[in-house]
DNA sequence: TTGACATTTAAACGATCGTTTAATACGAAC
DNA sequence: GTTCGTATTAAACGATCGTTTAAATGTCAA
C-alpha cells in the first residue's frame, strides 16, 4: 500500500496508485507516450512491474487516468484563477479579459515545473492526438470557449465577429503553448539572463502582443 | 533498384532509397518517431525490411536523413519565397516584412499536404527534440533570424528593441505552427465551411493579428 | 560470357515491449 | 488465530521491436 520506508523519500507514504500517476505524468510529459515504458514508470515509482496493470488495467488507461485525475483538475484551477482575476478587477474591459486570460496560463496557481508538465502534456496531444484529446476538448476547451465568448461579448463592441474572437483566443493559446516548450530556444536568441527575468519578459510580451493582436492594445 | 512494375503506382520508377525517405517522412510526420516501425516504413515503400539498414544504417539515421534531404531543402524554398515576395514589393515597410514572412509559411511554394507534413515534423521536434532539432536550429532558425532582424532593422523605427523583435517573430511562428496542427479543432469551433474558405480566413487572421501584435497594424 | 560490385531477399538474432499468472504478504474483521 | 479481500511480488508469456546475416539476384563494364 505505502512505499517501503527504506529511505527518507519525500513521498514515502503516498499510495502506489498515486506514485504511479505522478511518475507517469512526469515521464509522459518529458518524452511522450511511446518513448516511455511501463518498466520505467514502475521503477520510478518504486513499485512492481505489474502494478500498472493491477491499478489501471493497461498502459493506455494509465495515460488516460493521468489526464482525468491530474490534468483536468489543474485545468480547472487555471480557469478559476482566470475568473477570480476578472472578478477582482471590477469593471471588465476587453483588455482586462485578454490580460487575465493570458496571465492565468502563464502565472497561474501552480509552480513553474507543474505548468511546464501541464503544457507539455497538452502539446503532445495537439501534435499527436489520442483518446485523451477528445476528453480535453469536451471537458475543458469547449466549456472554456463558451464562457470566454460570453464574457467578451459583454465588454466588446458588437462590431466584433464571434468567429473572429475564437481565432483571437486560439492565437493567445498558441503563444502560451509555443513559448513554453520553445523557451530554451528563445533564451539562446534573446540571451538567457539570470533567474526569471526572461520569464517575466515573455509574459509581458505575450500579454502585450495579444492585446495589440485583438486590436485593443494601448 | 526500381520498384517492381506490378501496378500503376505513380512512383514506380523511384529509387528504393527515395521511396523510403518519402514514406518515412509521411509516417514520421503523422505519428511520430517511436510510433512508427521500420517494418511499417519498408512495407509502405514496397521494399524489403533490411532496406532501411542497408541504405541508412539504422532507423534513427533514416529519420535524420529525412530532415537533411527533405525538410531542410523545403525550408530553403520557404525562405526564398519570403525573400522573393519582399523583392517584388519594392519599398519595404514593416507591414510588408511581417506579411511576407507569415504568408511564406502559410501560402508558400508547396501543396497543402506538403506544408502540413513540413510543419508536423518540426512541431514534433519542438515538443520532443532529438538530434534533428540542433540541425534545424543551426542551419535554418539561426540564419533566418539573422537576416530577418537585418531586414526589420532597416525599415523599423530604431526605437524598437532587437530582442523585442525576436519575440515578435517567435509569436508569428507560434501561430503558424499552432494553427497548422490545431486546424481540425479550430474548424469544429469556427465551423468548417467548404474548401479552403477556412484556410483563407486563418491566413488573413494570422497576418492581421501579427501586424497588430508588432504594433504596426492598420 | 565472365567477373565485380550493388542491391534485394528471406530468415533469424537478441532485446525489449505490454501483459498475465500464480504465489505470497498484508491488514482488518470476526 | 482464522478468514477474507486487497495489494505486492517474481517469473514468465507471446508479440514486436531494430538489427544482422548470408544467400540470391540484378547491373554493367571488360
Amino acid at each position: 500500500m505505502t512505499r517501503k520506508n527504506k529511505n527518507g523519500d519525500n513521498h514515502k507514504y503516498e499510495l502506489t496508485r498515486d506514485r504511479l500517476l505522478d511518475e507517469a505524468e512526469e515521464l509522459f510529459a518529458q518524452r511522450g507516450y511511446h518513448a516511455v515504458s511501463v518498466r520505467e514508470i514502475t521503477k520510478a515509482a518504486e513499485s512492481n512491474l505489474a502494478a500498472v496493470n493491477y491499478h489501471f488495467g493497461n498502459k493506455q488507461n494509465l495515460y488516460l487516468e493521468v489526464f482525468r485525475s491530474r490534468w483536468l483538475p489543474r485545468a480547472s484551477r487555471i480557469q478559476q484563477s482566470f475568473r477570480q482575476s476578472l472578478k477582482n478587477n471590477g469593471n471588465a474591459t476587453p483588455n482586462m479579459v485578454v490580460q487575465s486570460f493570458a496571465r492565468a496560463f502563464l502565472e497561474g496557481p501552480m509552480s513553474a515545473d507543474e505548468r511546464t508538465r501541464h503544457l507539455k502534456l497538452i502539446s503532445g496531444e495537439l501534435v499527436q492526438p489520442t483518446e485523451a484529446f477528445e476528453l480535453v476538448v469536451e471537458q475543458v476547451f469547449r466549456p472554456l470557449f463558451g464562457k470566454l465568448l460570453e464574457d467578451l461579448q459583454k465588454v466588446m463592441p458588437d462590431t466584433i465577429d464571434e468567429k473572429q474572437m475564437v481565432l483571437n483566443v486560439f492565437s493567445i493559446l498558441s503563444m502560451v503553448l509555443y513559448f513554453n516548450f520553445a523557451r530554451p530556444l528563445i533564451s539562446s536568441f534573446v540571451g538567457g539572463r539570470e533567474g526569471n527575468e526572461l520569464e517575466t519578459r515573455l509574459v509581458d510580451h505575450i500579454v502585450q502582443f495579444s492585446l495589440n493582436g485583438v486590436g485593443t492594445g494601448k
